[in-house]
DNA sequence: CGGAGCTTTTCG
DNA sequence: GAAAAGCTCCGC
């Protein structure tokens, strides 16, 4: 009897594929396996599924089966399926994203020389170019189609294969996913003792001393952290090492290292208690809990005293946040008070340290109890989670955009929690609407999530005062020095001399793709739609691309008929010098993505701050993340007007959303702080809720807004992108694929157009839109979706269009 | 008719 | 995702 198996592969695949098991008696649901796959590869894959029936075509074996036990759980692999479907991707694309590549072994392949003699034979001169590339050693195909500039590589090694000269071959990579590090371990006792006595080498007599202090009684220590600790040279070691006193071992690296120093447990407040009551409260009626807490009102001891009781029952807590936060405060608090046990899970990991916090997480390892994760950490083999925490859930960067899968980690969490039957806290000073609607705000009646308000600022902070700057009337007054007006100088100077420091908010760094007024600030919108429109250099027009709305680009202002019309918008850069220019005295950091040079980066800089060595740092919303320092006196946002004319119906909730959350980082201590917002548009109804501190106002009206012009918590939306090397062929098959959309009943269907941004390394984008009523049976939907794809992907040319689909966040 | 340069199909 | 198979164009 033969056994057939069900094998995934981590490829862009939308079905499982079959292999001969020969292992009978073990179920390998959950094993990983490498199989032959195509003519030549192998890949791991995992198997997903037993099959009864005997194929009718003929059937490979797998080659190798790497586990002695299921490294995916069944329950995993049936959220893989949820997501594949939901999302609509393939499910290889979800394995891809969910297991470490270091767990990935795939072949490569390899080509070597057999004919030694190669010189003597009748060979062209590419030919010949291949074979000297190989007379040292055998090399990868990859790597020869690197280094070698010969055009039809492939005919000319299948030529050279005929003729016996070369020998191709499939070579299984094993990554090895353990890490060593090195070791310094004591292999003479004695020759010790006599470098303390004597008194030549002062260094390595220090060396010694510190070696005895820090290894405490063993006679091993690891080498990095102790060199780094006391600046010891490798020069000392190894002169050491000659004479005999020491020697170097590799041991397995073990990252998972804790800190000694405990974060000091305060009691909860009574308004914090109050909220852990209701939290309980919810977490009773199997509801996820939207904890809406003021920035400063104590939400990090809440989750802890939560993650506490979890951790006694001896269950995993999943602890999200924005990618970015990680470096940040709230992960130093969480390391601190469960240091042992807590491991922080992102996408700069090495692939090593990934496979390594994969099996932890697997096992239930008591040294990863609490996973602090960016989005993918959500994908991790847990094994008895307890509680799901996503902080800051109103977060974009929580939107996975490429590659596949196209994933929203908030409402995973939420659809994970809910198929575990794990509680699930999602916190924000700052609700999104989506969240706030699911809440039962926006008139919506049936509430999904049970909602926590936690109020008071804990201790004794207190909220800044918040000023609005009349850009276009401090101009008239000739009060703006470029970019920056008057007052703020004034201000900045004031904070300055009462050793405060400052910063200056302004969220972009490249080109604008607005067409600003210089004079009186005034953006073109879309007339059928609530958003700005956005500038095209390709045709210099201005469209929507919520509706297709276009129209060419005047000389002049439609406003003030001014003829200063700004394409390129401020960036921090020119922020940046400005500022430099006008406080000459101060030292300025500047902090964006650009200025991350590798993986501590802007950490150094954060530090820096901190210690007061900078006065002033200008940064983008990456500054507005988290971060929790004593002494800012002032927080000075350039250009508020950016952030309300974006192209997105969610212009205003984001930049409602940023504006708190900067303005938060002024006056967690001080009484005299200030938050001065420079505007074209001072009773702009963002600021006003704002200044009033009116987040209910704020909400009621957007929600209003979202409900007339269809847009999500109200709809939900469903984006097709199409990406093609010509543009008549994108805009071709997105009109098809538009087409035949419209047939459904019951949707409603914007586009085909171009997007704000039109053309990425060459290639053109297209753009459909979907709307469908709530009560819309989606899963439907999505599969008229899938079958339109099927029969797209066979119109002639078509196979050449990428079509990407976006889900519920566009 | 063979080769080059594409596109389409297939993989179990 | 990669490689083989299939297709079209071109010069002869």
């Amino acid at each position: 009897m033969t056994k057939y198996v069900e094998v995934i592969l981590p490829l862009a695949l939308d079905r499982p594929f079959t292999y001969i098991s020969h292992e009978l008696d073990v179920d390998l649901v959950g094993y990983r396996v490498i199989v032959p796959f195509g003519r030549n590869k192998f890949y791991t894959g995992i198997v997903v599924g037993v099959s009864e029936e005997t194929p009718t075509y003929p059937v490979k074996a797998i080659e190798e089966v790497l586990d002695n036990q299921a490294i995916v759980s069944k329950v995993q692999i049936e959220l893989w399926n949820w997501i594949a479907s939901y999302y609509l991707c393939g499910i290889g694309e979800v394995m891809r994203a969910a297991l470490p590549s270091a767990l990935l072994f795939e072949s490569e392949t390899m080509v070597h020389l057999i004919d030694e003699d190669f010189r003597n034979r009748k060979l062209t001169d590419d030919q010949y170019l291949l074979c000297e590339l190989l007379e040292q050693q055998p090399q990868k195909l990859s790597f020869i189609r690197k280094h070698a500039d010969i055009k039809g590589l492939n005919r000319c090694l299948n030529d050279l294969i005929e003729f016996e000269i070369l020998e191709r071959f499939e070579q299984i990579e094993n990554k090895g996913y353990q890490k060593f590090t090195p070791w310094l371990v004591l292999e003479d006792s004695s020759k010790a003792e006599e470098i303390l006595k004597q008194t030549k080498a002062p260094a390595q007599r220090d060396m010694v001393m510190q070696f005895f202090s820090e290894a405490k009684g063993t006679n091993e220590i690891a080498w990095l952290p102790f060199a780094k600790k006391y600046a010891i040279s490798t020069s000392i070691r190894n002169s050491l090492i000659k004479k005999g006193v020491f020697r170097l071992d590799s041991r397995v690296l073990d990252r998972i290292s804790g800190k000694e120093d405990d974060e000091i447990v305060f009691e909860l407040s009574d308004s914090q208690q109050k909220a852990v009551t209701e939290i309980n409260r919810g977490f009773e009626a199997n509801k996820p809990v939207l904890l809406h807490g003021l920035t400063g009102s104590g939400k990090t001891m809440l989750y802890m005293s939560f993650i506490d009781e979890v951790l006694k029952e001896g269950k995993q807590v999943l602890f999200l946040l924005p990618e970015i936060a990680l470096t940040t405060s709230l992960w130093k608090r969480l390391n601190k008070r469960f240091s042992k046990q807590v491991i922080a899970y992102s996408s700069n990991l090495s692939t090593v340290e990934k496979a390594e916090f994969w099996n932890k997480v697997r096992e239930n390892s008591d040294e990863a109890k609490v996973i602090v994760g960016a989005r993918s950490a959500l994908l991790l083999p847990f094994n008895n989670l307890g509680l799901i925490i996503v902080d800051e859930e109103h977060d974009p960067s929580y939107k996975q955009h490429d590659p596949s899968p196209r994933y929203q980690a908030r409402d995973l969490a939420v659809y994970l929690g809910h198929k575990e039957h794990c509680p699930i806290i999602l916190g924000s000073a700052t609700p999104s609407l989506e969240s706030l609607y699911n809440a039962g705000f926006g008139d919506n009646k049936q509430s999904k999530y049970h909602y926590v308000h936690l109020g008071e600022r804990f201790g004794e902070s207190k909220l800044p005062d918040i000023q609005i700057l009349d850009k276009a009337l401090l101009r008239k007054k000739k009060l703006m020095k470029s970019w920056i007006s008057q007052p703020v100088i004034d201000q900045v100077v004031k904070v300055l001399g009462e050793k405060k420091q400052v910063l200056f908010f302004q969220n972009r760094r490249g080109f604008s793709s607005l067409l600003e007024c210089l004079d009186c600030g005034h953006i073109p919108g879309c007339k059928n739609c609530d958003v700005s429109l956005t500038f095209h250099r390709l045709d210099q027009s201005l469209r929507c691309h919520y509706c297709g709305y276009s129209e060419s680009v005047a000389n002049h202002c439609t406003k003030c008929h001014s003829p200063s019309l700004d394409k390129h918008g401020l960036g921090t850069q020119q922020v940046e010098e400005l500022v430099k220019e006008l406080f000459p005295d101060s030292k300025v950091g500047r902090m964006d993505r650009d200025t991350q040079k590798g993986k501590s980066g802007h950490q150094k800089l954060l530090e820096k701050f901190e210690n007061q060595d900078l006065q002033i740092l200008v940064g983008t919303q990456m500054v507005s993340k988290g971060l929790d320092f004593k002494n800012i006196g002032l927080v000075v946002v350039v250009n508020a007007d950016q952030l309300l004319h974006r192209a997105d119906y969610r212009a205003h909730e984001r930049a409602f959303q940023q504006l708190t959350q900067v303005s938060g980082r002024a006056g967690r201590t001080s009484e005299t702080s200030k938050v001065l917002i420079q505007t074209f548009d001072p009773n702009h109804r963002v600021f006003r809720s704002l200044q009033d501190r009116n987040v209910s106002e704020f909400i009621a009206n957007e929600f209003a807004e979202r409900r007339l012009f269809n847009y999500p918590p109200y709809v939900r939306m469903i984006k097709i992108q199409f990406l093609a090397k010509q543009v008549s062929l994108a805009i071709e098959g997105a009109s098809w694929f538009a087409k035949g959309v419209r047939q459904i009943n019951g949707v409603v269907v914007l586009g085909n157009d171009a997007p704000t941004i039109e053309k990425i390394r060459n290639q053109y984008y297209q753009q459909v839109l979907i709307k469908a009523p709530l009560n819309y049976p989606m899963s439907s939907l999505k599969k008229q979706l899938l079958r339109f794809k099927k029969s797209f992907d066979n119109v002639p040319g078509f196979s050449k269009i990428q079509v990407i689909f976006h889900v519920d966040h566009i």
